[in-house]
DNA sequence: AAAGCGGGGAA
DNA sequence: TTCCCAGCTTT
């Protein structure tokens, strides 16, 4: 048999065509992990409640938004205790803007049950990890593999790919024969594995980074020889896109009224700690804002009652757009002023919050738009 | 099985 | 614009 090896000493072996996929990217992640804040403890201690947040706020949300986000959050609530502890108010509070809020009741809550009922801490036993509210089939196996170690599997968006692609199997995320499927490649990909905590966190990286949804790096991709998709042609067409229902069209009017020392009125949003809590933005607080479907009538009426309450209004020019995945909606604006303390209007669930108060207040990033618009 | 839940970055 | 993202719970 021919010599093909012409590679120089100090170059790492290429991949022995009978590696698992598991231990090739384990492989390849050596020389290709991110450095990221909540892997900075050495594989093998890894801290399970840092798992257990920066999984949290990775549920459908990009690396590079949660980088900026672990870090003051983990200051702020250093461990589980600290977290059970809290009010639910501060802990929506430094979640604020990441979007999904309800993720930081089911954190929140998640921590008092570490707490009540493992001894403060992060549970090992799969079983025991889904039992925490928040935690579902992939949060559980990641912190089982990553930080336990175990022979779990996890399929996050990533993963489903990776393996459509490797088997050219088509067909989009939002199909469940093709999750059905994904999911036993990756108990596969997981038992097969020599360092499945490492593997599993190299399968999402090469997702995140290779093998990404548009403008897949096949050149620099170390699967490239056992991808079928690859071998085909069709990478660029697997997956399907998601099926998705088209956006909700909304209008809100929402009136900024503002107390002579500046003070700001805000309400907060039904669900708190409790009941509607799937609601949009629910327990958040905003300026006092009704939704309708009629957005010139209502916010004809809407002048009128600020009018009633002896309220010095103008209505804002501007219509401020903001967009979520399932909606997109209108704020129509009205500014108001009033006159001495404004105690009548800090009724059922309203406040007055000073400019100084207001980073204690969760307000979403629509609310937020709204409220920083200068006056 | 399907709906509902944020927000931003990239193409 | 559209699509996607270290998903989960409720209906």
């Amino acid at each position: 048999m021919a010599k093909k090896h012409r590679l120089s000493p100090q170059r790492p072996a290429p991949a022995r065509t009978n590696a698992t996929t598991a231990d090739l990217l384990a492989r390849w992640f050596d020389g290709a992990a991110r450095q990221l804040p909540w892997r900075t403890l050495k594989r093998g201690s890894r801290n399970a409640y840092h798992a257990l947040v920066s999984e949290s706020m990775l549920q459908q949300t990009q690396v590079s938004r949660v980088l900026e986000r672990f870090p003051p959050f983990i200051k702020r609530f250093p461990t589980a205790e600290s977290l059970a502890g809290a009010t639910e108010h501060e802990v929506l509070a430094a979640w604020q803007g990441l979007g999904y809020y309800r993720r930081a009741r089911f954190l929140h809550a998640a921590a008092k049950v570490v707490v009540r009922d493992h001894e403060g801490r992060v549970p090992e036993v799969v079983a025991e990890l889904r039992a925490l509210p928040g935690v579902g089939r992939y949060t559980a196996g990641a912190i089982a593999s990553i930080v336990f170690g175990q022979h779990e599997a996890i399929v996050d968006g990533n993963v489903a790919r990776v393996f459509q692609r490797l088997a050219a199997r088509k067909g989009s995320a939002s199909d469940a024969a093709v999750m059905r499927f994904a999911w036993l490649e990756a108990a596969k990909f997981a038992a097969s594995a020599r360092d499945p905590g490492k593997s599993n966190e190299a399968l999402m990286e090469f997702g995140g980074t290779i093998c990404t949804p548009a403008a897949p790096r096949c050149h620099a991709c170390p699967l490239k020889t056992r991808c079928a998709a690859h071998a085909r042609g069709v990478v660029e067409e697997i997956p399907a896109p998601r099926k998705r229902a088209p956006r909700k069209e909304l209008v809100f009017i929402t009136a900024r009224i503002v107390r002579s020392d500046g003070a700001l009125l805000l309400e907060q949003r039904d669900g708190a700690s409790g009941e509607s809590s799937s609601k949009l933005w629910a327990g958040l607080w905003q300026s006092p804002t009704m939704e309708c479907a009629d957005g010139e009538t209502l916010s004809a009426s809407a002048a009128a009652a600020l009018l009633r309450l002896g309220l010095s209004i103008r209505r804002d020019d501007a219509v401020i757009p903001f967009l979520t995945t399932h909606r997109a909606v209108r704020f129509v604006v009205f500014d108001a002023t009033v006159r001495g303390k404004g105690s009548a209007l800090a009724v059922r669930g309203r406040r007055w919050v000073t400019n100084a108060e207001l980073p204690q207040y969760a307000l979403s990033n629509a609310a937020k738009k709204v409220v920083e618009r200068r006056i």
